[in-house]
DNA sequence: AAAAGGTCCAACCGCGTTACT
DNA sequence: TAGTAACGCGGTTGGACCTTT
């Protein structure tokens, strides 16, 4: 019954590879290449289990992987990219010619996340952190505008009653999607991921208001209307967002999400967000702050190449 | 110069899925 | 079809190295 065990595990090394081991599966897997895991560390004459065997090939030994630090694009890459898969490594690696999952999520964990947190970014769910705003801001620019327009309140009575309340200290992004009122009476659907949910527009619709860089629309309530209504799903990037035509986010179509209106690069663009000379030295020297003060610059316009995105097998 | 704290990354662990008998 | 092991993936760890005090 069943297979046949792979090895014994009895007297297997573990730990670092030497240089010797090293040396015995490059030469093994040039030669015969890596058809069986099972089987190759005992015709490569190495104590080490499959696993091992597998793991150091692919994240260490493998000819074509790319050494040294990852540049800007690739930053950018992974961040879309995480966006929208999520943990998944494998498959923003595949995106990522020469660098393996393990390495892409080292670098998330040790630059990328980080760099989010201290931008007030939710690194979970590409959010701004609300958490960290103004949230008498956030409460007063949706109700004024309420009152201008005669409508509902844009928050739902329980998000207002919730923040005045002494005990929410730690409100995110992540706050209980029930305190979020779409204009179209969506529900949020517990089965569905966050930046799938109907009314998450609304969401950034308040968070917004509050933002620094939507300060020029405070006295315009009429373009700030527009602006917010037509913001993708992340915040931080996707299509023009002052140019309704080039987004599926309209007001009255907020479910018609799709991967595609945000992978894809707007034809009305004339130029990448990135060709310009922010980004003109970004593999010669660019410093942590500098790299930082970069994404903080562009944080509500980002843009890669559509079929570096098609991540459409994944779905 | 040395200790403390932080960063980086290779490697391991555990779990879900796939393949085999 | 059931049982088992291999495979592949994401999460975590441990130690070397670097930076700061």
């Amino acid at each position: 019954m069943g297979r046949a065990p792979c090895c014994d595990k009895n007297g297997l090394k573990k730990g670092p590879w030497t240089p010797e081991e090293d040396q015995k599966l490059t030469d093994y897997i040039q030669k015969n290449g890596y058809g069986n895991w099972r089987t190759l560390p005992k015709n490569a004459g190495l104590q080490r289990c499959g696993k091992s065997c597998r793991l150091r090939w692919t994240n260490y030994l493998r000819p074509d992987i790319k050494r040294g630090r990852f540049s800007f694009e690739e930053e950018e890459t992974i961040i879309q990219l995480h966006s929208i898969l999520g943990n998944k490594w494998s498959a923003i690696a595949g995106r990522l010619p020469g660098r393996t999952d393990n390495e892409i999520k080292n670098y998330w964990n040790t630059h990328i996340r980080k760099r989010l947190l201290r931008m007030g970014i939710d690194p979970v769910t590409h959010s701004p952190r609300l958490d960290l705003l103004d949230l008498s801001t956030l409460l007063n620019s949706s109700i004024n505008f309420s009152r201008l327009i005669g409508t509902q309140p844009f928050i739902n009575p329980d998000l207002i009653r919730f923040l005045s309340s002494s005990d929410s200290p730690n409100l995110q992004a992540t706050a209980p999607p029930n305190f979020l009122i779409s204009n179209n009476n969506t529900q949020f659907s517990p089965s569905l991921p966050l930046q799938d949910q109907p009314h998450q527009l609304m969401q950034y619709d308040a968070v917004a208001h509050s933002l620094p860089g939507f300060a020029s629309h405070q006295n315009d309530h009429a373009s700030a209307f527009s602006a917010v209504h037509v913001l993708p799903n992340y915040g931080y990037y996707g299509s023009d967002q002052s140019d309704p035509e080039t987004s599926t986010f309209q007001s009255n179509s907020s479910n018609n999400f799709s991967f595609q209106s945000v992978l894809s690069t707007p034809s009305s663009s004339p130029a990448p967000l990135h060709s310009g000379s922010n980004y003109n030295n970004i593999n010669g020297g660019t410093t942590e702050d500098e790299r930082e003060i970069s994404y903080c610059s562009d944080m509500l316009r980002f843009e890669i190449p559509a079929d570096m995105l098609d991540v459409s097998d994944f779905i």
